[in-house]
DNA sequence: CAGCCAAGAGAGAACGGTCTTTCTACCTCC
DNA sequence: GGAGGTAGAAAGACCGTTCTCTCTTGGCTG
């Protein structure tokens, strides 16, 4: 096998993780799936709370780099949005999606002192931050209608609802309202 | 005590239900803060699956009876609306708020065939529908910008995003960008 | 009205299973 | 020879669930 046993365990978990839930996997089910054994994973993930981390953390990178590939090939910033919107709805589309990696972790992980919900803190801070920019950007060569900061949380809460929604009420009907309404905060500014 | 051993269990488990998470409360838990024993448990609720979907139940009826009487005490459906929106910022604002206990529990039951989600889904389909009706009484007497349908999904779209932001965010940010996207909503409709 | 009995509730032991975590032992490959 | 991997036992805690036993209470019957 090429891969190294913590790559195994990781992706193997991350799957898991997404897709049946944090708590609902135990470490004999990575395990079994790996594969691998106890004593590997445990020196490698000195608990099972590092393995969250380590989970979460990709999805962050992985986030990172779709938008930061969004922002620089899009010749402004109305574009980069809406490639940011756009990879929202592709997200959507992915036939093993199933809702958002720190939206689904945020419900299982309530209490704000948690080493996971202040990684989901920061990933959403670093996320909000970013739209904000570009909707500067935005009201900065045109009659602004309102803050970037109102703009972008406008953008989040139609992203949330619509990483929330999708799995339950369809993610076609769900992505387009998404598009819809990004479409119309976009042209409501100008 | 004047309550019944039913309804201790009821409310304590539910309270603990939506501050920790579903998977995160056990029966000890719960037996120890009602309190009560198993046996009793065990008389009233067959297994811990029929108390989950009790205490869900009893989401789905209180939030029945809030938007019953929103819409039955407004002059016109965009009272209504609005009178629902009011609702829905008014659970934000909550101390104890810590999202929608569909939305929370619907990520921690991924599987589409179980109880849990069946019924959330049902809540979630009487919700945008009695939302479609409202929109589409609203597109009655002006002229229509668009179907009830995508109107009701977008006030979803909304509504999920901020309740699931809120915790994380911020109650007031978050209420403040639903309530501007919904008067948004309205307002473009006439 | 008296008596009784079924039902609800309390108390706690115990089941099998799974959870995370730790341990020892052996292998293999740089 | 040491670091990383394999293998498997086992700890200890907690999970949902079942069981037995006792006490109270309310309502029906004689």
């Amino acid at each position: 096998m090429t891969t190294t046993a913590r790559e195994r365990l990781l992706t193997t978990a991350s799957a898991l993780f997404y897709r049946e839930g944090i708590r609902a996997v135990g470490v004999e089910r990575i395990l079994g799936e790996a594969p691998s054994t106890r004593a590997t994973f445990y020196r490698h993930f000195p608990s099972k709370e590092d393995l969250v981390l380590a989970y979460l953390h990709g999805v962050d990178d992985r986030t990172r780099a779709v938008v930061q590939a969004a922002v620089e090939t899009s010749p402004s910033p109305d574009d980069a949005l809406r490639a940011i919107g756009a990879a929202v709805t592709d997200d959507l589309a992915d036939p093993a999606f199933r809702g958002c990696a720190f939206l689904n972790a945020a419900a299982e992980y309530p209490d704000p002192a948690d080493p996971v919900r202040r990684l989901i803190l920061e990933h959403r801070a670093w996320y909000v931050g970013t739209l904000t920019e570009l909707f500067g950007e935005v009201f900065g060569d045109s009659p602004r209608r309102g803050r970037p900061e109102d703009a972008a949380a406008h953008f989040v809460m139609m992203r949330d609802g619509a990483m929330t929604g999708a799995g339950l009420d369809g993610a076609e009907a769900v992505g387009a309202a998404f598009r819809r309404g990004l479409e119309g905060l976009l042209t409501l500014l100008h």
